[in-house]
DNA sequence: TAACTATTCAAGCAATTAGTTGAATAGTTG
DNA sequence: CAACTATTCAACTAATTGCTTGAATAGTTA
């Protein structure tokens, strides 16, 4: 009864079970920026611990995440293999066909065009005539986890206290942590208000990272 | 409470949860084959026609299929969007990161790396020179409904009583509904065993359809 | 070893989902 | 219109999933 493409099919099934609670997906964002404890994750998430783990142990059980015990905490990490291309066809896949979605990211994305985004391939280049500044507007343990190379941790919170350290005659690329992030949205709103010229990374540091592009951690 | 992001994991998560299932996976791709009945696809999903008709509402609602009617019966067809990209992206990770799903497929598809699958793009090039025959293994109906140009087709179940309509002298490349259709698989063990020179095309119709290669429907 | 922290496990309840059955609906045909 | 076909809907049961709570486990520290 259990033809082998039956089997496959339910295999297929599994992962995508497991892929198809918005919990799940927001953990899988935050545990691809870098090693992150259950408790960290549970709170990023808005999860009690107990829910979070169990969520966790589900992704853990497709594969998504990966994790190791560090003295008495255990810390999560993005698994192997192509994680991040299966949620961008996911991704595309909603933005392009499903209206429901389009419109949400229109509403809170609204300034998505107006921004151009800049594209890795793009800011490969531009990186080395270093004729940009690149803005990490992460929280702090985030970009310690790892960042773009050469790149200025300014979280959002502390952006418009620091603002004199920014220059305003050099254009500014800014990213956080994916593609859907307001982090870099919400930076490049208050920049431009202040005079910058500042324009976003297309998605964010995990998919920086898993193209193997150059990454720095903290010194 | 619902921050935009939230809202749009949820809605990824909606359409994940619709993939989560095998008995969807496979009315899927049947769907993706052509226009089909409910009945049909009940019948070749093995599902009664009720839930047939209550999985593919599922997939519709995620926009997966499309429906119209056609007198008293309503055909469902593949929806838009790159959903077939999706379909490959999930598969690609099973593959890849799944020892389960790698020792079904080595178990089952063994002959996989023997096979030499032809590309898409080699095959283009091939019918050019029209130094290839083309087999489609598919049932007739299915064959009926969209085929690659040129292509002869020869259900498996008639192949055998049918060896003598192809020649040995020139290179047959079969391909049937995907990449883990077995129907072609079959046919080149066959063939292979009668001494043709046979290799498989790597995916199926659906994937070259979508592809916007060229397809012909029946006369 | 005792007290402590971080995580997982187990039990239980509520909510959701899968499947069956039979009735309702839309359309066709005599 | 009546009889018929194909599909969907509604009601129901069984199974699964999500979440909470409290206990168990692994590791640290006094």
């Amino acid at each position: 009864m259990t033809s082998p493409k039956s089997q496959l099919f339910e295999k297929f099934a599994d992962l995508a079970r497991v892929l198809g609670h918005a919990h799940r997906l927001e953990l899988l964002e935050h545990a691809s920026q870098g090693e992150r404890s259950v408790e960290r994750l549970a709170q990023l998430a808005g999860l009690s611990v107990a829910n979070a783990s169990q969520h966790l142990r589900h992704l853990h059980s497709g594969g998504f995440v990966q994790s190791r015990r560090d003295g008495n905490r255990v810390l999560y990490r993005l698994g192997d293999g192509p994680i991040l291309e299966l949620l961008s066809a996911l991704r595309c896949y909603a933005e392009r066909s499903r209206a429901e979605v389009r419109e949400i990211v229109a509403d809170h994305f609204a300034q998505l065009d107006r921004l151009e985004p800049v594209s890795r391939e793009e800011l490969l280049g531009r990186l080395q005539d270093s004729s940009v500044i690149l803005l990490d507007v992460r929280p702090k343990d985030e970009f310690a986890l790892g960042h773009l190379p050469g790149a200025l941790n300014m979280p959002l919170n502390e952006l418009e206290r620091r603002l004199s350290e920014l220059p305003k005659d050099q254009e500014i690329i800014a990213y956080c942590r994916g593609p859907y992030c307001i982090l870099s949205f919400e930076a490049v709103a208050t920049l431009r208000a202040n005079g910058y010229k500042i324009r976003r990374l297309e998605d964010g540091f995990p998919e920086w990272k898993a193209a193997g592009l150059p990454v720095e951690a903290a010194a």
